[in-house]
DNA sequence: TAAGATTGAATCGTCAATCTTA
DNA sequence: TAAGATTGACGATTCAATCTTA
């Protein structure tokens, strides 16, 4: 007997909220993807990526800390950071105190496209999700949503 | 001037929302994906699409019908069901009514492909979704996760 | 001309294997 | 031997172009 076999059947509002969740972050997600896009901006991966590294600063940042900030394995992150280190907006640095690592550092154009991303990636949100629940709502929804995460530590 | 800068910024509570909802979405679907990958099943997508077939039954069902139900783009589609017709779980056959389209039909062993998933597909998202919020907090999450995408057609 | 559907080329994600240093 | 990180090979996704019939 494997694990699964012990869970007990779902029901109709666990299972419709599955549903619901997979449709409204398919057409939320589509949205602000959408709203880069359309303004030749990339996609939200490198946002995160940037943000992560503009807070840190000149210190620069392993990727295994990025890593477990951004949800990413470890070999999808490498060729993220291979395609945005491509573009110029980070640099790879030899790791003083480790040797078996980099230190990733953003580059004064890196900082520049995440400051030119953000009023696009803000009014996306916006029109995604602000214009469509009250300020309550959206509190709410958030902690639910929390509960579905709660033990992934991070 | 252009459409996005016309919306106001988002509220701490919406920004919050949008980022437990990249969250959640994350780690139910992880945890989705990953049980029917320990039982050596196929993929969510192909549950979606053989669910449909099953339903229509001898009927069949045009590819364009599918794409509006599982909201994929056309190519996607396509390339997805030639996956499923090349391990012999749904056929394509000529349809008479229009020259152009096909009509997808299941076969037998992609019914009891499909009928082999449910259980494990349910009792994931038991443990994804169910044990993690009451029968109460479930439907008032569907509710207001329902308000993201109650514009969506269909 | 437009709708239904597919395809070539390029991009992106994933798995397993590898490399280097701790 | 294990941790940090990358890479080759392969599979999946995306975009634009194409093909066929309505």
């Amino acid at each position: 007997m494997y694990a699964g076999a012990m869970s007990t059947k779902p029901t109709d509002a666990t299972v419709r909220a599955w549903t619901c969740l997979l449709r409204a972050h398919h057409a939320a997600l589509g949205r602000v993807e959408a709203d880069l896009k359309a303004a030749d901006l990339p996609p939200l991966a490198w946002y995160d990526v940037l943000l992560e590294l503009d807070r840190t600063g000149t210190a620069g940042l392993r990727p295994f800390e990025l890593e477990r900030r951004l949800l990413l394995p470890q070999y999808a992150l490498s060729r993220l950071l291979d395609r945005i280190a491509a573009a110029g907006y980070l640099e790879r640095r030899p790791c003083a105190q480790d040797g078996r690592g980099h230190l990733l550092v953003i580059t004064r154009s890196g900082r520049t496209l995440r400051r030119r991303m953000w009023p696009v990636y803000a009014s996306a949100i916006e029109r995604a999700v602000g214009t469509r629940l009250t300020d309550g709502e959206a509190a709410h929804l958030a902690d639910l949503l929390a509960k579905l995460f709660a033990d992934d530590e991070g």
